[in-house]
DNA sequence: TTTTCTATGCGAAATTATTAACATGCGAAT
DNA sequence: ATTCGCATGTTAATAATTTCGCATAGAAAA
């Protein structure tokens, strides 16, 4: 439910910028310039993101340099997991199974040999509990 | 990266229609007003609408009531494929793989046996043209 | 201590998004 | 033909986002 509300409640800007945050899993903003489309200012990322901590979706703290690094309030696992119940509902009919195919099917998968044995044995798995 | 851009170029509202949009692959304004998070009134959605349509993401045709019904520009597929790559690159590392054994873990994921075995045979195929 | 370098905080302008009232047009029913 | 109902187009005000310059503060070097 947060990430629901995460996505469809952040402005563009806010959203950018907490892509990057979880993708990176810590920030400081100098970094988060970067990173963003159409790169704003320093001036710009660092009050966007004074904004996104206002509004309670990330934190700081300091750096041994005085630098602010920053982290999000929502742990990437949860955001994660809404991410993708979001992406399932818009684009798979909330069937995870739908997705895993798409996953598996995309030419660039690259899975490895352990993912990939990691995958057959949670089928196997919830073949047992199914029946 | 049409996707990419997609994603990173819309407004909020945009975004959320967007999504319904994909969501049901089809849809009239009168419909999309309930779709929405704090129910915009009817006017407004058209509006939005019209602007998504000149910005090129969304086309009209008349149906025979002569309501607009509006359908995505990029196809349902290439929006998946992309919105999908952004969540791996977010989420998980680019790892296909590791997107894939999140989804199987899901509680709530519910997969049909005939999806479980396309799971099995798409995993066997990669083994082979793997080694 | 004074300067300098690098950080953040603040304020306000410029742009963009969002909203909805009102106008208009078209077809069907009277 | 006129009215009614329902559709879209237009316009304009409001609200939110986005932008960045300038002020300030603290630590380290001179």
């Amino acid at each position: 439910m947060s990430q629901k509300s995460l996505i469809s409640k952040l402005s563009r800007r806010e959203r950018q910028i907490m892509d990057v945050v979880y993708k990176r899993g810590v920030v400081c903003a100098a970094d988060m310039v970067s990173e963003l489309p159409d790169k704003p200012s320093y001036s710009t990322v660092r009050k966007l993101m004074s904004i996104l901590e206002s509004k309670g979706y990330l934190y700081h703290e300091r750096e041994a340099n005085n630098r602010y690094i920053y982290h999000p309030v929502i742990p990437a696992a949860e955001a994660r997991e809404s991410a993708l119940a979001h992406l399932l509902d818009t684009f798979f009919k909330g069937s995870a199974g739908r997705a895993a195919i798409a996953l598996l099917k995309k030419s660039e998968a690259d899975i490895s040999e352990e993912e990939k044995s990691k995958i057959v044995s949670l089928i196997k798995e919830s073949e047992r509990k199914g029946r």
